[in-house]
DNA sequence: ATAACCCGTTCACTTAAGTTAAGAAATACC
DNA sequence: GGTATTTCTTAACTTAAGTGAACGGGTTAT
């Protein structure tokens, strides 16, 4: 497991052994049933995650309404605007499955930083990567029906449609869990 | 001019009088004409921007129709997505109005990392806070109707509203040119 | 075993966005 | 200054999403 977090890490920059084991006695490694709440709408944090295994979700309590905008699984870094701006989180956040995480909090990275100063680099290139990849979807968002958007995620994370429930789903592509629901059987129509 | 650059900058790192000579020796300053085409689908590129005057918008050509996800304005600073992966741009980038803008390459941002490192710093703090805000609009966007998302832009960027076309404003919203006229009625109905 | 609850689906109805087309208003061009 | 082009609005019609309600299957709890 711990190989899967190297193995991301080199995706960015070379580790010695000495840095490696620095990361590893930071006891950053957790394990969390389906269901915890690793994050509450209010609350403060400066903890970033990393998926080793499982998945975790974001969202929003909105009139009463679960609405979730995103969803973390295998190999995907996370850290929450709250963190970034300071200020209590809108959203929250909890694991979907039983998950392994990499749980890292602003201290640490800061200690980590000055220690071994290309883990700048690589925190600087995570995150011009992944805005990059964030400004595609939100572009493909906008520019795609309901119906386009439920294909293309078909295509790009098969895995999230048999893993996360329906009315989870729903949100996430911006419509209701009936819509949803309506627009797989015109799908299935359609192929017949 | 030059002075707003310097206190973009200075909102993430201190600089001495050394390193803005030496910035200002890059000659990242250029004017550009309304409708200037700065990056079209298909080009490699490596120049990232940031906008001291006017306005710049990026926009997909997608069945011959123009589809405008974004807009940036004054102290809005933007590294295309294509820069990052370094594959074809996807869109095209071009200037509503006539403009000032800082423009960099990748080879300028290596150089000056490599000789002021808490470059490296603001560049990942910059990422970092783009990052977090982006996910709260891609939220907000998932989360709202077509309305809500053009009244919660009167109150965000009601600039915006004035200084760009409609139908450019339609596609930023995810919606047709034709839907927010209507929409816009519906809502002065609405007050009287 | 039964009840309570959650989830996904379906249906009928309402509302709003997409589509096509036409015309008015504003802007750009010669 | 007048023409051409683009932009915005309006309208009628189509299509799809939102809403409220009901049903069945499945799980959980008691």
């Amino acid at each position: 497991m711990q190989n899967k977090l190297f193995d991301f890490i080199a995706k960015y920059i070379a580790l010695t052994e000495d840095e490696k084991n620095a990361l590893l006695s930071l006891n950053l490694f957790h394990s969390l049933k389906k269901g915890s709440v690793l994050l509450k709408e209010g609350q403060y944090s400066n903890e970033s995650f990393f998926v080793l295994k499982g998945c975790i979700r974001t969202y929003y309590m909105i009139d009463g309404e679960e609405k979730t905008t995103a969803f973390y699984t295998e190999m995907d870094a996370f850290t929450p605007s709250c963190v970034i701006s300071k200020t209590p989180s809108d959203y929250f956040i909890s694991c979907i499955e039983d998950s392994i995480l990499t749980i890292s909090n602003a201290d640490m990275e800061a200690e980590v930083n000055s220690k071994f100063p290309k883990f700048e680099l690589m925190c600087r290139k995570l995150s011009e990567e992944l805005l990059a990849k964030q400004r595609i979807d939100f572009d493909e968002f906008k520019t795609s029906s309901p119906e386009e958007r439920y294909l293309n995620l078909l295509q790009k994370r098969p895995d999230l449609i048999q893993r996360v429930p329906q009315h989870q789903l729903a949100s996430y592509l911006g419509i209701k869990p009936q819509s949803l629901s309506r627009l797989r059987s015109r799908i299935l129509e359609k192929k017949n």
